[in-house]
RNA sequence: GGGCGUUUAGCUCAGUUGGUUAGAGCAUACCCCUUACAAGGGUAGGGUCGGGGGUUCGAGUCCCUCAACGCCCACCA
């Protein structure tokens, strides 16, 4: 059989369309493509938006869940990484809202029903658009189980689980301060709010007492003063002590309201009083429920002042700040206005300022779950890789409170929740059917309520599916450590609650994508990277292995262009060697691997390095070091595999040694299917069709079993070898570029081999092929070298370069001095760490052998540059 | 106010049971179109591993402390 020749270069663009085509038509990216009785190896992949277009988070995720996926393939277990998307209620809703508005309508023009509809008719046409991008990262999951937040199984679950929590006690609905976003118009959890420190107004003001006195009193938001219905003061504070019980009088509104008492005001902030207002700050808030104080909203949904506002109603809440605060400084109660950083709270989405409103909304109680969570996590069940963040998680389990999971959108899943005439509730898996009239709830979930329960709601529950059976537990959750509480920590509550099981066994977290700079990412400054533009220039291999090799565990990683195009001259090198490997095997089949012992040294040396390798990426794997893996293979593959191995081996392939070019080719084929193995996880295009050129039988690399070391090539000795011909030859090539030498000049070597004569006769043809050199001679006894010649000295071998046009005597008596003062540096660290009798006692035995060897080495070293030096002393 | 992370070559970063002369890519300088690869090869320069202290025979690595930067959490009006 004639097997096809290699094209010059890699066709990525071509490669990338057709290979992921055939993997998925053979059926290889399903769990079923594995043995029966395969353990399975589950991930759930983070499902992105249905609004996403790919960007770099999302590259960095498939990367490293597909290299996990793959990897966990090859090793024979039942890979299923179940795709999808999520709805996003905000997101989504609010792009469909725009379209209408371009369309000259609006959501509350078309109505609830219609507007459903065109949500839905705009998923359906756009919601692929990122799906599809997934695939040309080479995304191996399975697309027969791919699911939908909102699609119907989803669904099902949803209300599932919402009707058991209620029926279990855990889910109140009621009036509460909630985080309310007039932007938006709908509740919003704590974990969407975002607080950042800003430039504001400390407002001091005098709040007026019934007796005609004041009580200094100071606030950021005026406006709310409309609402207070206290003062507070400190109990022990002796100003105002005096008016503790008494009523103080709301300013332009002449309302009464208590003067109260609570240690929680601190005495040296402000004033030391503190005006309350619990329908608008959660503080006060918490003042209001211990002191039974009256509340009171006085703005409308959308922020602007309602009829509790008095005559400052139906204005804008930040206008009436500055229209209160100016009747106010008329009627002479002001004192001053300072300038002040505060923390504001905005909406995470619309960025508009969040108001802490009185609505009524659904919540879950959270302990229950939050006690299951935690125990998980702390027993094991659970691991986070990176570890710390067992820290952080426990810490914000420690401190949450109750979730409100309403939303007042139209997009998402609606509370299953029916109302009767008098505004009785029902909760029901569907609606009452006693002939009444009810009125469904409108309010939706929050996202994260479906998506909490991914893992398992993807794989059929409640229904006890074949999927759940064989798949559940998952066992990885590879995702962004910014979605740990939003995400991860919900899933891990609903997971054991619902399935009384973990819903995986690993939180692997990775960090930001950034730009070049470490800066993040954004549109304003104009650095977003955007992955299917680097794709098409470079393919999708180099940006993977770049994501991947960049990264460590739960840190953030700088996306640089230059890195992924050095990655892309990397797939080339492979490209390159494959090539060169493959057309001088020609059409013939794999020669089998010799033995250890049949091997050259070149041979022993790669085969050691190799198999070391492997040993080094299977502790990487296990320790979830994917980047240093990575590191460590394109180190092995371009530094030593092709820098060293490939150059050598052309001695034995364009000899007439039959045996010998049949052995070389072996190693080199047996080297080089390895390392694609290694590699396929990381860059599985390339790696698949160069593979596709190997002879060998099995019909893909996506398959093929994931490589294990092997004891018996290990050989430190040919290490130690190799690594002396190593340094002989860079020194060998160092000095010919000293000296300015031809690059092209064949020059001879004189050898005095000291105990590696052998080695070097072996071996001789290395130099003529990597330092370019005639011949190794090896002066018989009583020979001396000649004068005007280049030393290189390593161990007890002493190279001379004869050199005699080119060669100045003071030069190389210069050189060799520095040679010898940097060894005599070097002896004497040694030689101080091994007269240290705590040294030699202490530290393991082969630390302390090998400070021997070194030194012995370096001695041998120093004693020939001396010996050269006396030699070359009596010449002048 | 708590907690976490980062600080290693000009730039961006590796370096996870403490142990050879601390590495890579990019950039820089010089040389080479040597029959796999110029998308390449060779060689070189460049680091008191943020400061200080400690543990240890031995510290970039472990402990303490300080500093700068970044992030997360948090109810100071």
């Amino acid at each position: 059989m004639t097997r096809k020749t290699m094209p010059k270069n890699f066709d990525f663009a071509e490669a990338e369309k057709r290979l992921y085509a055939w993997w998925q038509q053979n059926g290889w990216f399903k769990p079923e493509s594995a043995p029966a009785d395969a353990e399975p190896y589950v991930i759930s992949m983070p499902p992105p938006n249905v609004t996403g277009a790919l960007h770099a988070g999302h590259a960095m995720f498939v990367t490293l869940e597909d290299l996990m996926i793959r990897y966990e393939r090859m090793r024979g277990k039942a890979a299923l990484w179940v795709p999808g998307t999520d709805h996003a209620g905000i997101a989504t809703q609010l792009l469909v809202e725009r379209m209408l508005k371009d369309e000259g309508t609006s959501r509350v023009e078309l109505g609830y029903e219609d507007f459903l509809q065109r949500t839905w008719e705009w998923k359906e046409k756009y919601g692929g658009t990122i799906v599809s991008q997934l695939r040309r990262l080479g995304a191996s999951c399975d697309w027969d189980r791919e699911r939908f937040t909102l699609d119907e199984g989803l669904s099902y679950a949803v209300r599932e689980v919402f009707v058991r929590l209620w029926e279990q006690g855990l889910i109140y609905r009621g009036p509460r301060l909630v985080n309310w976003s007039p932007g938006l118009q709908t509740a919003v959890s704590d974990l969407e709010v975002e607080r950042e420190e800003e430039n504001g107004k400390l407002y001091f003001f005098k709040y007026p007492t019934e007796d005609g006195s004041f009580i200094p009193v100071a606030t950021t938001r005026p406006e709310t003063i409309l609402g207070d219905t206290a003062v507070c003061v400190h109990p022990e504070d002796e100003r105002y002590k005096h008016l503790i019980g008494k009523k103080a009088l709301v300013p332009m509104l002449n309302r009464a309201i208590p003067i109260i008492a609570d240690d929680y005001v601190d005495r040296e902030f402000g004033t030391g009083a503190l005006k309350v207002t619990p329908g608008h700050d959660f503080n006060d808030y918490e003042l209001y429920k211990r002191h039974k104080l009256d509340i009171i909203s006085v703005m409308n949904p959308d922020a602007t002042m309602n009829a509790n506002a008095g005559s400052y109603a139906g204005l804008d809440r930040f206008v009436c700040r500055k229209k209160l605060w100016a009747d106010m400084e008329a009627a002479g109660m002001t004192t001053e206005v300072r300038d002040h950083r505060y923390v504001v709270p905005r909406s995470q989405r619309g960025g508009e300022v969040i108001e802490p409103m009185m609505s009524t909304q659904w919540f879950l109680k959270i302990q229950p779950l939050a006690d299951k969570a935690f125990a998980a996590v702390k027993d094991g069940r659970i691991k986070i890789v990176p570890e710390r963040f067992e820290k952080v998680y426990f810490h914000w389990l420690e401190n949450i409170e109750d979730w409100c999971v309403s939303r007042q959108l139209w997009w998402g899943h609606r509370i299953p929740a029916w109302y009767d005439e008098n505004g009785e509730v029902y909760v029901g898996r569907e609606a009452p059917r006693d002939g009444r009239e009810w009125r469904p709830e409108l309010d939706v979930l929050d996202t994260w309520f479906s998506s909490g329960l991914w893992p398992f709601s993807t794989l059929g529950w409640p229904h006890d599916t074949p999927d759940l059976k064989r798949f559940y537990p998952t066992t990885m959750m590879e995702t962004g450590y910014d979605i740990l509480f939003f995400w991860v920590v919900r899933m891990i509550m609903m997971g054991l609650w619902f399935t009384g099981e973990v819903p995986f066994t690993t939180v692997y977290l990775h960090g930001l994508v950034r730009d070049a700079q470490g800066r993040k990412m954004s549109k304003t400054l104009g650095n977003v990277v955007d992955p299917l533009d680097l794709i098409d220039r470079y393919g999708a291999d180099p940006l993977r292995y770049t994501l991947v090799t960049g990264s460590t565990p739960g840190n953030d990683v700088n996306l640089d262009e230059v890195r992924v195009e050095r990655n892309w001259k990397f797939v080339n090198k492979i490209w390159q060697m494959t090539n060169f490997i493959t057309s001088n095997l020609g059409d013939a089949e794999q020669p089998p691997l010799p033995a250890p012992t049949a091997l050259d040294l070149p041979s022993q040396w790669i085969l050691s390095r190799l198999n070391n390798v492997v040993t080094v990426c299977q502790r990487l794997f296990d320790t979830y070091q994917y980047g240093e893996a990575g590191r460590q293979l394109d180190d092995f593959l371009w530094g030593e595999f092709a820098d060293w191995y490939i150059e050598m081996s052309k001695h034995a392939l364009y000899s007439d040694d039959i045996q010998r070019k049949r052995d070389t080719l072996a190693v080199l084929l047996h080297t080089l299917d390895t390392s694609l193995r290694l590699l396929h996880p990381y860059m599985p295009f390339v790696t698949e069709e160069l593979w596709s050129y190997l002879p060998q039988r099995q019909s893909a690399l996506i398959l093929a079993t994931w490589p294990q070391p092997d004891e018996r090539y290990i050989n430190p000795e040919a290490e130690r070898q190799m690594t002396l011909l190593m340094e002989l030859v860079r020194g060998v090539r160092l000095a010919r570029e000293e000296y300015g030498v031809e690059p092209g000049r064949k020059i001879g070597i004189i050898a005095n081999p000291g105990s590696q004569r052998a080695l070097l006769e072996e071996c001789s043809f290395m130099f003529a092929r990597l330092a370019n050199a005639a011949n190794v001679v090896f002066p018989s006894n009583g020979d001396t070298a000649p004068d005007k010649a280049a030393s290189i000295v390593s161990g007890d071998v002493t190279l001379y370069l004869p050199l005699a046009d080119l060669i100045d005597i003071s030069a190389e008596v210069q050189r060799l001095q520095a040679e010898r003062e940097k060894l005599k540096q070097q002896i004497e660290r040694t030689q101080a760490q091994l007269s240290n009798e705590q040294f030699v006692q202490r530290a393991r035995p082969d630390i302390v052998e090998r400070e021997r060897l070194k030194l012995a080495d370096l001695n041998a070293s120093v004693t020939q540059i001396v010996e050269r030096l006396s030699a070359l002393d009596k010449l002048s």
